[in-house]
Formats: structure tokens, sequence, C-alpha cells
DNA sequence: CATGAATGAGATTTCATTCAT
DNA sequence: TATGAATGAAATCTCATTCAT
């Protein structure tokens, strides 16, 4: 990554032994994030996330006392960055109906690439988020999205613009459910189906939808024709 | 299935132990999926298994030749059993809008009521639907609820009931993923939200919510107002 | 063990795998007494055990589930063993002098014959009798000896053989340190004084030294002579 | 020791390190002290000496070559100070029985006051004494007790105030041993007997049991009374 | 002298699989 | 068919020691 643009003043050797703490750390991490999303907690090794790190197995038991601890390591970054990223999104101030539009496109998008955080999501449910529920850190990064949601369904409720009576979190989840179940289910899909869900048009194709789908259901409810 | 046709001749000793081969297969399966739809392919434990089965280990290897050819085979039970209740619910003979609340119920409670389904799809598509494509069983249990899907929303459009240009693909994608995702991911959103998303009356919310998107969606659109 | 005897219907081999999980049990067991009197138990290696029982490593797990509990297993095991050999040391019907001499003698001997036991025993207390407070069959194995002490004390204290006045549980702890101590430390008593104290010589004669040291200290105390 | 004199000349930096090579050097003795003493050669742990003493491992290797090393270094002292602290004990000049109190009480109180030199010398006799044996420092801190003892001995016998007869060697092992023994198993002890060894009532007791043991066994022997 | 990151050999432990009975 | 003891490869983890700074 770049690596290749500086000359490198020391001129003997590229050694990988960095001695910087803060670096190897973070290689680590890295390492681990792609594995754990590859292969789950129970399936990973941490033997290959000491290859792939460039660090050794004994670094990775230095700064993270054990597997399960580098796991959850793993897991506080990639939510942090996920609520960090949310929280970039500035969007409230847009119109109503615009602004849940944006939050849904960012939705999909987000899901859409960021492969690693929806694998480690998704294992962190089939092992029924013991360490998202272990983790200190974890439980202070809350969705303030719900809150949001809650302001812009009103103001749209009152120009008219949104139907009344809509449950925020109920539509965060459908919001999320749309995008991640598509991602997260791509491969058996894909198989079920015999078409490729990554594809560039199928993904078009899907975030139209999406968003289609969630706008038609704020729109507000026409009154019975009169005759 | 077909193992009560026997009466069972064996007047002698009563071992503990079944000497009915198909009732320890079963068994076997039948333990073999619990621990594979909490733990995984790799955190599942064949000892494990063999003691919730009341069989051991010799005998798994007896049936199963090794633990992942026991994996497919509690994949493929379980897709058969989705598939077949699939092709029990008898809709298609509904009006198209009932036909679809049914279908998008029907998901909804059938998610509820199998967790273990949900885990091993998700478990699945963690390790890229390798085993799916693997094995030849599986190939052949292709969906058809989406051919049916594309039936009924024709007739609804031909109605006036349905608006028109609605793909059958995206919507069961959609009817699929509000329920998934609400039940797959319920581990981390009940931690999240402080919630209980199981709780009865959070299930019957969701459950009405998702229809409401859903219809919502297919409700024809309104033709610009005449002046 | 005996097994000579048979003259063994399998003409093929002598394999070491000898199915009777028992006897393997007791193997292992065995040959974790000498490692850990030898090494301690965090010097003791697991690999070791598993090569002089002519098991393998997954037998050691598969029977005691880490190398604590075998070694608890072993001290257990020792224990007991010596527990038993007091009680069956029948000298209580003794005079009250012959009786104590013959369990001065028996001690030394004990610590003679089983240096294991002097080693498993002074490791415990290495490490604060933190696996004998563990255990919850060591808190069963009592020493009956102090009991029995007192008793033969005051049988002595009335015939006017013995003193009286003699706390048991200090005497015991006498008779157990001055022979429990020469063994103990044999080694580096022997380097720094460079005599041989295991020299069937050196051992009788402290043998016959520790029974002197406490029957001298049980005679009767002369009362000043008359005038 | 003699670190003293040196004024530190370092006006700069106060650095928090100190950079007083000897002390250093002594917190590390001291730290390895302990933890040697709790854990034995094996059971110590390079790192929590590290730690415990406030340098760093570099230091530890740069100073003691490796882990024996250190260990070595530190039973010296301990043995040294042992040694030292026996002839400064001027207990010759007293009369017999007096000296042989004196010396009884010095043992018990030494003990009692250095458990790291109770354990020390334990784990080195658990490991039949290879370091004392190697080591040329050692092999000089002989013991010089036994012939002082021998002197006092022959002095009371000519004196008629000690039976003749006794082995001072004997004699030395029994002082040592009630003491030791006592200390060396104490954790062992209190639990089997539920009585905790190390109150001081406790010690007081047994100090005294300790020294009548000996006196008594010293005791010039009855002639049998004349009819 | 001092630091603490890095190394690697070797330790403990796990677990799918085999096999004698 | 059934049992469960046994195996061994591979995993996790530890720790004395080295070395760049």
């Amino acid at each position: 990554m770049g690596a290749s643009a500086r000359p490198a003043p020391q001129a003997k050797a590229a050694k990988p032994a960095s001695r910087d703490a803060e670096a190897t750390r973070l290689r680590i991490l890295a390492a681990a994030e792609l594995e754990f999303a590859r292969k789950g907690l129970a399936g990973a090794r941490v033997d290959t996330i000491a290859e792939e790190s460039g660090a050794n197995k004994g670094m990775i038991y230095y700064y993270f006392d054990n597997k399960e601890e580098l796991y959850i390591a793993v897991l506080e970054r990639v939510y942090a960055a996920m609520r960090q990223s949310e929280r970039d999104l500035a969007f409230e101030h847009l119109p109503p109906l615009e602004a849940i539009r944006t939050l849904v496109e960012f939705k999909f998008d987000y899901f859409a690439q960021n492969p690693a955080a929806i694998r480690l999501l998704t294992g962190e449910n089939l092992q029924d988020a013991q360490f998202l529920k272990r983790s200190e850190r974890l439980q202070d990064l809350q969705h303030s999205l719900v809150e949001t949601l809650d302001r812009i369904l009103k103001a749209g409720a009152s120009a008219g613009t949104i139907r009344s009576g809509v449950d925020p979190l109920q539509l965060y989840l459908s919001i999320s459910g749309l995008s991640f179940f598509y991602f997260a289910n791509a491969a058996t899909l894909t198989t079920s189906f015999g078409r490729d869900l990554a594809a560039p048009d199928a993904l078009a194709q899907r975030r139209a939808h999406v968003a289609e789908v969630i706008l038609s259901y704020l729109r507000p409810v026409q009154p019975p024709e009169a005759p």
C-alpha cells in the first residue's frame, strides 16, 4: 500500500520486524479480522493470523492474551468503525424522505463494501452474541440511529410526506435487514438461484429495490376515494 | 420413517442400545442438527454429538463417514424439510394479495419456529455455501417459490390489485430477508437495543410490520391526481 | 504383575495398547507419581508421563482432564496409601513405650521406603498445600494418629512409664519431623557434610537416634533427690 | 553493600531507572529470591522477577547470564547469610546446656523469620541439590556448627551435665529437623490438623517443646536406683 | 546501562478418527 | 451393530532468551 513510494532510508533490509508496538498490534488486528471473518472464531487459526500479519504467535499472545481476546478486539474495532461511519453520515438536515433514502443507500453500500463486518456480525450471532455481551466497550457503542430516525419520521409526519405511526425501531430493522440479508446470504442464494448476486447490475437492482420498498412503506396512506 | 413397519422379532434380550439401525441414524442426525446449529461446523464436537444422541462415536463414523458428511446430511435434511413445508403451503389459489400475505406470514412463522434452520443456513453462508454447492441432493432442492410468486404477481397486476413491474426474485428476497434478518441477528440486536426481540409481543409486532411493508410495496401506484 | 503366567492366546504380538481402562489409568498414575515426585508439578512433563506410562498424551487428558487434575489424583493416591499404612499398623495394644517406639520406627521406615511420598508432600508444601486444600477426598483423609497417641500417652502416664503433660500433637510433629527432615533434606545435607546419609549404616544410626530422642523425652522426670 | 560510598556524580537527569548498577543487581536478587522461594526454579517466571524488581528482562540477562545462574546467585546469598548468622551467634562460651538451648532457639527463630530460606533449601533438595553441588562458592560455605557442637558436648560430658556418647552430627540434624520440619511442612500440617501452626501461641508452644525434647535427650542417664 | 518488542522452541491441550473387542 | 479405549496430528499457549533501539 504505497510502500513502494518511500525510498526507505534504511539501506540494509526491509525486515518485517518493526519494533513498533502499535504498528504490530494493528497488523495483527487486521490479519485477525480477515481470518475471523473468513473462518469464524472456532475455525480461525492463530498460526494463520501470525503468518498473515508478519508477526509470530508469541506476539499475538503478548498483545492479546488469548484467541478470544483477540477476537473481541477485532469485534470492537469493526463495531466502532461501523458506528463511526453512521455518525459521519450527516443526513438529518435533508428533507425527511431524502434523509431516509440516504440512510437506506448508505446501509446498503456499507454492507456491500464491508463484507468482513457482515461476517463477523453473523458469526457473533451464531454464538449468541456472547462476546458482544461480554465486552464493556461494545456495550457503549450504542446505536444512535433509531433516535435520529424517530426525529425524521416525526418531521415527515408533520409535513405530510410520511405516514404517521411508523415505529422507528421496526423501520430500522427493515432498512438493515433488507440489505444485510442480501449480503449475508449471498452465497446460498447465489447457489440456489443460479444467479450471481454480487454482479454489479444485480447490486444496482437490489439497491433500487430496497429503497423503493422502504419508501413505499412510508408513503402516506391514500384516503378511500370519494365516489 | 419406515422403521415402524418391522415388528421387531428380537425376543431375547432388551439391550438398552437400540439395535435399530434407522433409529440410531436418526438420533445421530437430530443431535448433530442441534450441535451444528449451535456451534457451526468448525465448533461442533463429534464427542458432543455422540453423547447427545446416546450413540457413540463409532456409530457416527459407521453411518456417516466423517464429520463433514454428517454435516451435509444434516443440511440436506433441513433444506428438504424447508422446501417440503413450502410445497405444503397451498396459497396459490388465494386472491393475489391474500396469497402473498399468507406467504409472508408463513415465512416469518417458519423462521420463528425453526431456529436450527436459520443457524445452519447462516453457518453455511459463512463458509461460502461450500457444502451446499458440493451436495447433489441439495442442488435438486430448488426454490419453486419464485415461479409461483411470479404467477401471483401477474394475476394481481391483471386484476389491478398489485402494481405491475414487480420482480419476483427481489420480492422473494425481501420477504425472506425481513423475517430472516430479525431472527438471525436477534442476539446482537437484543444486546444492542436492550429489548428482547424474542418476547411474544415483540414477535407479533414484527410479524405485522413485515406484512405491512411488503403489502405497501405491492399497492398499485396512485396515478397523479387529475386537476 | 503376574502377566507372565498367562500363555496369552493372542499369538501375534504383545502390544502395549491394553484396551483395559483401569490398567491404563493405573499405569498413567504410576508414571505420573514418579515424574511429579522427581520434578514437581511445574517441572513435570506430560510428554514424559505419557512415554513412561506407555500411554499417549490423549489418554492422559481422557482420564484426567488436565495436568493439575492428574497431579491431584497422584497426591490423593499417595496420601491414601500413607493413611492406610498407618491404620494397618496395629500398635495400640502394646505397652505404651513399646507402642511409641513402634510408631517412631514405622514412620522412619515408611519415609525411607517411600521417597516419592516425601517429595510430593514437600512439593505440595512449596505450593502452600493449594491442591491438598482443593481436594475434597484429601480433606477426608485425616490423621487419626494424634488421637491414638493421646490415648497411649495417657495410659503411659497412668502407669508411670511416661511423664505426664505431653502434648500429643507436638509429639507427633517431632516423631514425624525427626525422620522426615532427614530424608527430605538428604541431598543438601549429604553435600554439606560430605557423608552419604542414605548408606545402610547411616540409616541404622539415624533410626536408633530418633527413637532414643523421642523415648528420652518421654521418660518420667526424676524427682529432685531427697537429701 | 559498599554501593553507598559513591556520591553519585550524575547531576543532570534524574531518570527514574536507577543508573546504579549494584542497586539494580540487588533489586533483581531480592525479587528473584521471593519468586524462586514461592515457585521453585521451574515454576518461577523471569517476567515476574523483572516486574517485581522494577528492572526489565534485559537487565536480568545482563547481570546473570540465565535463569539458572540467577537461581544459583540467590541460593548462594541465602546460604551465605545463614552461615554468617550462625557465625555471629556467639554461644560457645556459655555453659554447655545453655549453649545448646541457645542454639536450638536460634535455629527455630531463624527458620521462623526466614521462610524464603526454608523454601529455597527445600526446593534445592527436590532437585537433588544439583545447584548446591555445582556451585563452588556454596561448597565453601560449610557448616562449622557440628564441630562447635562436638566441643560443647565434650565439655558437658566432662562436667557431668550432658550424657556422654552423643553424636554431634545426629544432634545437629535433630535440632535442625525439629524446627525445619515444622516450618517447611506448615501448609499441609495446618490443612490436615485444622490448626494454624503459624499463630503466635502455636509458635511459642513449639519453640518450648523443641528445646525440651533436645535437652531431655541430653540429660545424663539415671543410674539404676540402689535398693 | 536500560528498554521492551520480538523470537522460537517446546509445553499443554484438543479432537477427528481408528480399532480391538 | 455397538462400544469406548486409543491414537496422533494439529491446535493453543508459555516462556526463556535475544536484540534493535
